[in-house]
DNA sequence: AATGGAAATGACAAGATGTCATATTATATT
DNA sequence: AATATAATATGACATCTTGTCATTTCCATT
């Protein structure tokens, strides 16, 4: 986390550098990126961007929170907007948010992030679904509360909850897989569907229900 | 890819080496292991090193290569064991697969190599399923022609081969987040195959079939 | 023994990181 | 207003890395 003193700094001199931040890391992964440049583009001194930040990675963490996708309102926008439908919702949802990386101004950056990604950049860009109810939210709404359970095979809470980031951390995954192989965003989102389609409903044919005549 | 001068060098040399890279490799993720260790392990000189490999990566993907299971084969055993059956194929399969990986004399190497999975490494450890009848296997057979097909909603044998694929990576994606989260051999496979289940068997509740009496 | 090509070597330039003594600026206190 | 104190800023520096290259060593073949 960065220090108290990067927060205090004057809104100009922020704003210059983590414009310079966001120039090496769109052109260069979060490895090759150096500090060295970044002071050079921002034009401050090496010796305060100490007093700022630990080191490279604390800057890129807090980079990446500022401005990854903030979902749970889009998330829980589109369960709502789909009755609680599990596969519609996600659908409405992944659609959205494959548009916002892959789409965004700042492709360069989430492309690096997303190519060199591993499992820590992966959970600092992740979302919590174990949101407490005190938490404010709107309507005061938690996602596992927005999404109905009586049409899919489920035991407890908190098994939505495992499906619910495994559905997540699939479709980065398949983000990645299209940044990876330069595939469009409607590419990238059928490959989605494609697999959420078989989590959803099998890749087993149902066994044949037993019929009982008495 | 090494160069052909490291192939020919003399066993003892050649083994020097690559111990040396393992100790740096087993205790440093691949960025933050550095070339000059590497040498001063194995004792040779940094003019050399660069005569045999272009860069760090390229000594690392070559033992990456070097020690990933081969997995082709078990694959093919484990499918054939249990008739083709894709679920229960699977399952012997990855038994054994996080076994290798987990229980290595090589776990910090892979450690760190899960880690630090990016996409491209990923790339360098995956199995590849679209092999010609030409290449030499056991019997001949490919994966694909082993796998029974007849209790599985699927068009065509490139379904297949996606699926396989998804389920590897996600395999593999487990077993990063075991490493993560410290699972032990026994939760991370009970992660594996709740997951398998899901995308074996589906979430969502099978719809009611129409029955038409006539 | 002489020759020539392959392989080995380590010094070196270029560049990166994190630290620290010192300088500057801001804030509080008399 | 003058002074004391705390907070920030600065860039030189020690240390480490990487990749290169002129030179040297090795070795097979005349």
């Amino acid at each position: 986390m960065p220090t108290q003193t990067f927060f205090n700094l004057p809104e100009e001199k922020k704003k210059r550098l983590i414009a310079g931040a966001m120039k090496e890391f769109s052109a260069k992964s979060l490895n090759e990126a150096s500090i060295s440049n970044i002071v050079k583009n921002s034009q401050i001194s090496r010796g305060s961007f100490y007093q700022y930040f630990e080191d490279k990675k604390d800057l890129y963490f807090f980079l990446i929170g500022k401005f990854r996708y903030n979902y749970r309102n889009l998330m829980l926008k589109s369960f709502q907007e789909k009755d609680g439908d599990f596969h519609e919702g996600y659908r409405l949802f992944s659609e959205k948010y494959i548009k916002y990386i892959m789409e965004s101004e700042k492709f360069g950056f989430f492309e690096n992030m997303y190519l060199h990604m591993n499992y820590q950049i992966n959970q600092e860009a992740r979302v919590d679904f174990k949101e407490t109810k005190s938490q404010k939210l709107p309507d005061g709404k938690r996602i596992v509360d927005v999404v109905k359970r009586d049409n899919l095979k489920l035991t407890s809470e908190n098994e939505l909850i495992d499906i619910l980031r495994y559905i997540l951390s699939m479709l980065n995954d398949t983000i990645m897989e299209g940044f990876w192989k330069e595939l469009t965003v409607n590419e990238t989102q059928e490959l989605f569907l494609k697999r959420l389609e078989w989590i959803t409903y099998g890749i087993a044919v149902p066994e044949e229900e037993e019929v009982t005549y008495d």
